[in-house]
DNA sequence: CTTACATATCAGCATCAGCTGATATCAGAA
DNA sequence: TTCTGATATCAGCTGATGCTGATATGTAAG
């Protein structure tokens, strides 16, 4: 965001806390449970409820979810009553989503496979 | 990977290994390093000691990024003498990322400040 | 008020994923 | 072969991130 007053050689590409940010909001995307959710509520909206039933998963853990990609910006939440309904927040979500999907399909068993011994556990 | 026997009502959606596979995906995409490799080498051509010096990242750091972006088909390489220079392997990686850019932009403040005492760091 | 239901939050714990520094491999030059 | 340059790999450590179970909040009905 500042203005270019650098004149001295070899500059780093000037993108500090950009890739920062980036990274943490793809690892938003980064977990299991949460692409699940993404999937359900893109379907149509859903209660916290409904989405502890069909992920079988612990509440805690939904509703934990559910306040990151929340304050992320991923879902939108409207209360009716005592439930509170989520649904997604942004259409674009559900492109970045498939674009993952149709470029993991090509390299589906390397990604699968990557538990390298040592580095990034990919 | 199991055959579908399954009748019983109030199936979870079907897709078990897949978000897993997704999310792992994704998690390639959750660090600012190799974020900042893929922005190089969708550039240009890059070899390893060229990413080292722009980076201003230690060797082994580089070096183990880009054994993850390569195993899972991110980027590709070719040998030249004693140096490997490393590339772009698919188009639509710019494009997930670029994606993630956009988005990103209307709620950086919020991923930002993401920092919940618990639950996911988001 | 009290009770019940729906959701959110928290602390403690366990695990994972990235960093570092040393070492290994591998290709070419002498 | 031996030496040097370029890159890859590894073990150990550490911080980040997700899970669990209990508790808190908040809303509506009796």
């Amino acid at each position: 965001m500042e203005a270019a007053t650098l004149t001295a050689p070899f500059r780093l590409p000037a993108a500090p806390a950009e890739a920062d940010l980036l990274a943490k909001y793809f690892r938003v995307l980064g977990d299991r449970t949460r692409l699940r959710v993404l999937e359900l509520v893109a379907e149509r909206e859903r209660s916290v409820g409904e989405l502890v039933t069909v992920l079988g998963e612990p509440q805690s853990k939904v509703s934990n979810h559910l306040a990151c990609l929340r304050w992320c910006g991923f879902v939108a939440t409207r209360r009716e009553h005592r439930t509170i309904h989520y649904r997604l927040a942004d259409e674009r979500v559900t492109a970045v989503v498939e674009l993952g999907r149709a470029l993991l399909h090509d390299n589906a068993e390397h990604i699968d496979a990557c538990a390298r011994v040592d580095g990034p556990g990919c």
